[in-house]
DNA sequence: ACCCAGAATGAATGAATATTCATTCTTGAT
DNA sequence: ATCAAGAATGAATATTCATTCATTCTGGGT
């Protein structure tokens, strides 16, 4: 049917050729899994269907079955990636071999989690309509709380670094820890909830003064 | 199928078949309400069917379609009502004519956010599952804001108050506010997603901290 | 040039689910 | 006792969606 006649009346003009690719399995992978993404972060996670996301993937419907299962096991491949994304991130600044001054260690990671653009707000997105679900599902809350606790070991070792150094007295850098991601978290959602209350400036400016409250020597 | 109750002998009109009851409709409306949001609490917001509220209400699966006139307008109503019962409480608090002594009231308003049983983690679950939602959906935001709004103006008024009364110098209420609400919406979130992480009792510690570092003289 | 393993497709299937509405029942008024 | 208003029911309907799988296509190996 390739004959310079054939046009097998397809009515659009080749918007985009369709010619099939083939590409390897972890490729597919990611850009389905970045199809998600995009389609939790624009319509919710309740709203997602199969369909919506091979489309938004440029793909056919039944190549999500073929490298995932089924649609719940694409979901979770899909918060195990943001989840190992966000806090991979965290944990690389904490731990932060090019970055040897504490204080602007901290601004950096501050950076991190409250800075960026429209990208950052698509991933907040998509980590909050997976902790609505987390009440209800085992699986998504194993997921979070695996990744969940080693950044906070992490924030809590950098903690006390900078607690030695500045010998600041009475401060327990655990429950610091555990505040100072709290607050990160709470503001994340007041962001995404209530954009019109809360900017982006100002969320940084309630972080940094938490952080200038506990350490008045490494934050200005 | 556990039902201890023989539902399966339908056409017998006798004792134990259950009569049909006739309630006003406010009635009706709070029943499935709070059918709903249990079935959230349990089951998740995507999850959650009209059969499965119906069901745990009691009722036939029409009822819901009668009183609100769809799904979505039943959980936006539910919303709402949880909405307002959170922050209603709060701000009752908050305005505390009840407690004169400002340090008290504080604490009333930490023991409320952080304190009671399972109740309020249903209440919570369904809470983070909307927010879960409400990067995408536009009424949900427009709902949480509106009482938000009015929360945060409560909380900044009363820090201002505290101010006043200890003196305290280079504290702004607004900030201060900000990043009180966000700490404990953030520990609302751990306590749900990662409770073997975060008891209460740690998530009130840490709350306590953030005001005894503020307001000095007013915890202890 | 030819093959063929396996990647990709998408029409078909069946299950789940929101919504409708004809019918039944309850209650308070008369 | 009777009746009308309207509350409640649930079988039926129409839709939406995940999943399947027979078929088509691609590209590297020979």
């Amino acid at each position: 049917m390739t004959d310079a006649s054939g046009a097998v009346t397809e009515a659009l003009p080749e918007a985009g050729s369709k010619r099939r690719q083939i590409r390897p399995k972890a490729e597919r992978r990611q850009q389905l899994i970045d199809a998600t993404i995009r389609c939790i972060a624009q319509h919710g996670l309740s709203a997602v269907t199969m369909q919506m996301v091979t489309r938004e993937a440029g793909l056919s419907v039944g190549i999500a079955n073929l490298h995932f299962e089924s649609k719940d096991n694409l979901l979770k491949e899909t918060l195990r990636f943001v989840a190992e994304e966000y806090h991979g991130g965290q944990i690389e600044i904490m731990e932060g071999g090019d970055i040897p001054d504490l204080g602007e260690r901290l601004d950096a990671l501050l950076d991190f989690q409250l800075g960026r653009g429209v990208t950052q707000r698509q991933k907040m997105s998509v980590w909050f309509a997976y902790y609505g679900e987390a009440g209800a599902r085992p699986v998504y809350q194993k997921i979070v709380s695996t990744v969940d606790r080693l950044a906070a070991q992490k924030l809590e070792a950098l903690f006390i670094q900078i607690i030695r150094e500045g010998n600041y007295r009475s401060v327990d850098a655990r429950e610091l820890a555990t505040g100072y991601s709290a607050l990160i978290d709470g503001l994340h959602l007041g962001l995404l909830v209530t954009p019109r209350e809360l900017s982006k400036r100002r969320a940084r400016a309630v972080a940094r003064d938490f952080l200038r409250r506990a350490f008045p020597q490494h934050i200005h």
